[in-house]
This record gives C-alpha cells, structure tokens and sequence, in this order.
DNA sequence: TTCTCAATAAATATCGAAATTATGTTTGAC
DNA sequence: GTCAAACATAATTTCGATATTTATTGAGAA
C-alpha cells in the first residue's frame, strides 16, 4: 500500500519545493494541466474522473478545485460542479490591460530600488530564458513547458524588487492567465517571424540601464505584440473549437 | 433534524443571493468574520472549533478556507494548519498602493465610458451611504456592517462602468483587505473629524462632471487620508495586541 | 536543582469512502 | 403534446480512519 501522504514527485516540486499536503499537490498538478491546456478549456471537470485521474480522494481534490476558483482558471455554479474557465479574446484583452498596468508600474518601482542581487537575477534569468529559446530553435524536444517557466521567472525576477508583495502577487495571476493564451498560439507565434527574444534583451538592456520610462514602453509593447498574435491565433482556435456542429 | 443544505440566512444572502452549498455559505461567513475582525488577525483557526461553531463538516469547511486562502484573508501551512492573515503597517500601505494604482484607472475608464445607468447607480450608491452615514452620527445602532457595505457598493459603483472585469475584481479583493484595516481604526476616525462624505461628495462629483483626473486625484487623496489614519490606529492597536506579555 | 533531549501521549490536521441530496432526463399517464 | 413522477447521474457532505504536529513527561547530564 502507498504511502497516504505526498511525495516531492511532481515536477512543480522542482521549482517551489514539495507540497505537503495532497491537496496542495494535486492544486499544483491541475493548475499545471490547465495552464497547459491538457484540461481543456471550458470543458467539465467531473470530480470523479479526475479523483481516479489523479488519484486522490473526493476532499482534497475540491480543496484544489476551490483555490483554483480563486485564480480563476476554475469556475463553479452550486450543485453543477466545477469547469475549465473558458477563453475568449474578450477577457485576454481584459487580462493584458490590467497585466501591463500592474507589470509596469512594478517594474518601474524595481528599477529604482533594485539592487545587484536584482541586477544579478534579471541576468542570470535572462541567461536561461535565451538558453532554453537556443534550444528550442533546434527543434527536437518540446521545451513549451520549460520556456514558460523561463519566461515567468525572467517576469519575475524584473520586477522582484519592486517593493510591494501585492503587484507581485497579481503579476503572478495574471501571468497566469496570460500563460493559457499564449500557449494557445504558440505554433504560429514563430512563424510571424516574432523576435521574441530581442524583446526581452531590450527589456533587461533598458531596466539594468535604470531607463525606467523606457523599460515600461517595452514591456508595453512586448505585451501589446503578444496580443496581436494571441488574438489571430485565437480566431482560428474559436472558430475550430467552438463553433460547434 | 434540521435540512442539510442550506438556506437563505447569512446576512450576506441579502446582498448577493442565497448560496447554493453550504462550503459558499460558510465561506461568506467566515470571511464576515474575518473582515470585521470577529476572527481576531492572526490568531489560529481551528478546524474542529470551527466546524462547530459555525455548524458544518470538515469538507466544506476546509473548502472554504481555501478559497479564503486564495483572497489573502486566510494563511496556511502545511500539515499545520489554518489561520487568520495577520495585519501589518507594511502591508496595509502595499494595499493601498496597488488599491489605488487599480482603482484610479478604473475609474478614469469609466469615467470615459460610463452611462446614464452608470450615473444613477452612482447616485444612487451615494445616497444610500449618506443615509446610513447620517443614522450613524445620530448614534445608537451598531451600522459598521451597513457603512462598510455601502461603501463598498458605492466604489463599485463608480468603476462599474470601466469594462474591465479584472480591475473589478482586483478593486474587490483589495477593497476587502483594506476593510479588515478600516474597521480597526473606526472609533477614532470620526474623533479626527475627518469629513468622509465630503471626500465621496468631491469623487462623485467629478465622476458626474466627467473630470476624470480631477476624480482620480481625490480618489487618490481619500486613501492617502484613510492610510494616514489607519497608520495611527494600527500603531497602537499592534502596541496593545502584539507586544504581548 | 535546572536544563536538555528523547520517548510518549494527546491534540489536530488530513484524507478516502460511503451516504445523502440535488439535477437533469426519461418514461408514462392524461 | 404536456405534465408529473420515477430514475439515473453527479455533486456535496458526513463520518471514520490515519498521519502529523505539538505538548507532556521523565531520565540523565551540567
């Protein structure tokens, strides 16, 4: 018989350390699955499949499904249960708008107070970001996964020190959210010829120079890029997806 | 033996429709409770206390506080258990810094954007807050709860019209962080003779008028006065409570 | 005595399974 | 065809079992 308790055997645990509870595992896992995209969005999260999914019994799976609710990558109506929170254009405009408020004002206030542990951590994550695009250019493996963490931790590590938990906090959610778009249209985002990582070099270049307005007006075009070819790749998914017979 | 589901009765019910399990009832409770302090900051939540106390199983209970969690209103730590985020001066300035950051710009947009149902919702939010601040000065009743909710619903009706469900959101969360600081320091905000309806008179004013910065500035200094209050309350509310013996 | 540390006991959190209740769908009477 | 009752499906909750943490006790060393 296994072990009752968890286990520092997903691969989130890598990075934030093992979950101690079995709730706090199969959160990781889930949210891991719809950010992904391998829970579909907007399909019906039926407790019982994924209770024998994921292995896990009926409480500590609603506990995830709950907090997942609150990053609202889950929604639930009383008595029906629970689904993948459904994408549309609508709310990806919504979630760069207020992405970018959030992220540049953060990173404003970073590039004032950072210090050389900050500058230090935007280069080394930047190191990796470009490390692991190397890699990808080459084909072979699929680094999706590993390129988004890159890409988050590159977002966070600009703006670490910007002094207040709350714009991290949001930065994160948002990222989040955004994270499930951009995976969307990660096929043909190369294909645009998208420089994505001159962008980011620009970024870290204006940010390390401590140009602040400039770093912003970046960031806001980074974004703002984003979002163009989230948005056609986003036409097509709809109109494949949802326009149903 | 009394009906397992629930049932119309929380306070809260009035306001945003009965809820349909008892893990959302319960969560709309305790986070009442929370916010008005009648779960002190910081102290420990026990589960098996709880579930007594407020009637309900470990289930939905823990489902609650997970969401809780997801609000920042609650903290855990694994294996150890609950408990009720505690207040701080440094987080209370984080809140309203990014409070104001978000809810200054959705102000500005529906400024921009608002309709004639927007303004009468604005008017309409503003006379009830009046009303009950009036009722308020006559003494008598406890109204913390009547004022508080008023004057949540009269923010909310000021950036309603900014078409963007994620600074609603955000303004919402932030807005019940800095309730939980607010009502610590109700008894001496009125001795300050602070004049809190001509601050909302001022913003609803210029909202009306469309004078989006003139707004936002007075947005921006009703926090600041409210902060600079807090500040002083919570110095002695933290010397009273947290210096312990 | 007083302190430290280990062993043990009590308290508490966590989880899985089963029972209960709600929802939606089908069936049958009118 | 329409409505209602019965049924099937699925969500929600209760409850009991188990793991973990915390408090307590006692033995040995300073």
């Amino acid at each position: 018989m296994r072990s009752l308790y968890p286990v520092a055997k997903t691969p989130e645990s890598q990075f934030e350390g093992p979950a101690k509870t079995m709730a706090a595992a199969v959160y990781a896992q889930i949210r891991r699955d719809i950010v992904l995209g391998r829970l579909e969005a907007g399909s019906k999260l039926r407790l019982e499949v994924l209770s024998k999914a994921y292995e896990i019994g009926m409480s500590p799976l609603r506990e995830a499904l709950a907090r997942l609710t609150g990053d609202a990558l889950v929604v639930t109506e009383g008595q029906r249960g629970y689904w993948v929170s459904p994408l549309s254009i609508e709310e990806f405009d919504d979630v760069t708008r207020v992405r970018t408020l959030i992220e540049t004002e953060a990173l404003h206030q970073s590039i004032l107070q950072g210090d050389d542990v900050w500058e230090r951590d935007v280069r080394q994550s930047f190191e990796t970001l470009t490390e692991v695009e190397g890699r990808m250019e080459k084909g072979a493996e699929d680094l999706t996964e590993a390129f988004e963490h890159a890409n988050s931790e590159f977002h966070k590590a600009l703006i670490s020190a910007c002094g207040s938990p709350w714009l991290m906090r949001l930065a994160d959610v948002l990222n989040r959210q955004s994270q499930r778009y951009r995976l969307v249209s990660l096929s043909n985002s190369r294909s645009r010829g998208r420089h994505v990582r001159d962008e980011h070099y620009g970024i870290m270049d204006a940010a390390l120079a401590r140009q602040a307005l400039r770093a912003c007006r970046l960031v806001e075009r980074h974004f703002s890029n984003t979002q163009e070819i989230v948005r056609e790749a986003l036409q097509v998914h709809v109109a494949e997806f949802q326009i149903g017979p």
